[in-house]
DNA sequence: CGGGATGTTGATGGCAGTCAAGCTCGGTGG
DNA sequence: CCACCGAGCTTGACTGCCATCAACATCCCG
């Protein structure tokens, strides 16, 4: 379909997104079977329990994917930006939910479909396998957090991730970063409260290692060798 | 090689390792860099931070993947048993490390080797994606008992992943079970103690859930029903 | 401004970690 | 065959961290 390829060429993760592994013809494929869809914050895309019938690429915003026990405790166990791929291939029922944190916008892929694809897009399913192993590598590092670390480890090792994954570069002094979630989701993701996030991080800049602005979601972190220090005692 | 290839056809697991998902010329080609080797219990297979060498496949015994703080914390991400696939392809360095719990066999791959036999596979590199998957699944359930779970739901959901591990089909009461591991490994799998996992079992007798046998390395689980209500309360 | 959502701070308690002592079981050697 | 030994498991006393419950502060948006 003309639109939907065009809509590829300029797309915005054309670059970052699982569709740059692949060949020209491969990304033709996808193309055809690609329908973007925008999400509200807080929207649910796909719920645990359901039938699995989607897959997607995350083309702008922010989501999570949680567990959730049976008594309602929630677990995030992944977030997606710009870029990231959304699903779970080859499995007839999905166990996560996945929800929008902020309003996004989605490449959405029918998993029947996109699997076919896959079939026959060798440069595609190649970079998917690079992308789910680092998934589970992440994944694995982060059961190490849950764990075994403390709540003063998790906060500074998620704000330290947090400078990572926006690339800062060399600076290690006063770098402002944006905390793109609520202290609750934060909580959710560390296996912690709001309560205990919120007093770690109060700790933080009593101990002089960040300020806090915008309501909290502003960090200006003073000294990164410090956060790191408290990310990784001995 | 001829050694290598008869090697494989009367190979333990054939059918359940990932070899299993190519076709003939596909076994054929990964015959050529196969090499078993035998590991003892307690034996290094990969240290985290080392190159990225080898992957394999688990012939036979158990093994464990884990991470480790800077601080000498650890935390078991993954068991490996017969059939499961062991390594990162596509990885320049590891971050895991492998080890032996019991005496093992593997069928070894040079890591670059096992991406070219890969690259001419579509089989094997889609045995070997859905596995990923899989393997991505199971940590993020890991991650809500990590993260949210108490002690006594770790242990009695440790107990009850044991039984459909074993496949002890539809009986629900008086079924034996062997624990594969020591309690501090199954600690360092929970993300507990040694001492919380041994109270906790004493908690599932006294509940009269459970029977303990061979220095606590038999469990005899009294009644499915009531494990699974204690691993899932409401 | 005003009100609701989000974040912070405080008081308290419980669950799991720590430290330490005893127990069990399997293996070994006299 | 039994006494001994050591590793692994259990039990106990105590501590400390984090969850819980509750009040208050702050931010944002109309």
């Amino acid at each position: 379909m003309m639109t939907a390829s065009n809509q590829c060429l300029d797309c915005a993760v054309r670059e970052t997104a699982v569709c740059g592994g692949g060949e020209a013809d491969e990304l033709a494929a996808l193309s055809q079977i690609g329908r973007r869809r925008a999400l509200a914050a807080g929207q649910v895309l796909t719920w645990a329990g359901d039938a699995n019938l989607l897959c997607a690429s995350v083309v702008a915003g922010i989501l999570k994917v949680t567990a959730s026990t049976s008594n309602g405790r929630e677990q995030i166990v992944g977030l997606l930006f710009a870029g990231d791929f959304v699903g779970q291939p080859f499995s007839e029922d999905s166990t996560m939910t996945v929800t929008a944190l902020v309003e996004s916008d989605l490449c959405i892929y029918p998993r029947e479909r996109f699997e076919r694809v896959l079939g026959n897009a060798p440069g595609l399913e190649r970079e998917l396998l690079r992308r789910t192993m680092r998934s589970l590598n992440d994944a694995r590092e982060r059961m190490l957090t849950l764990g075994q670390r403390g709540a003063q480890e998790r906060v500074a090792g998620f704000l330290s991730d947090l400078i990572d994954r926006a690339g800062c570069g060399a600076s290690n002094k006063n770098v402002t970063i944006d905390v793109p979630v609520s202290r609750g989701d934060m909580a959710d993701f560390l296996g912690l409260t709001i309560e205990t996030v919120s007093r770690q991080l109060t700790r933080l800049k009593a101990l002089n290692a960040v300020a806090l602005s915008r309501g909290g979601r502003t960090v200006l972190v003073k000294d990164r060798m410090i956060l790191a220090a408290l990310a990784n005692p001995d």
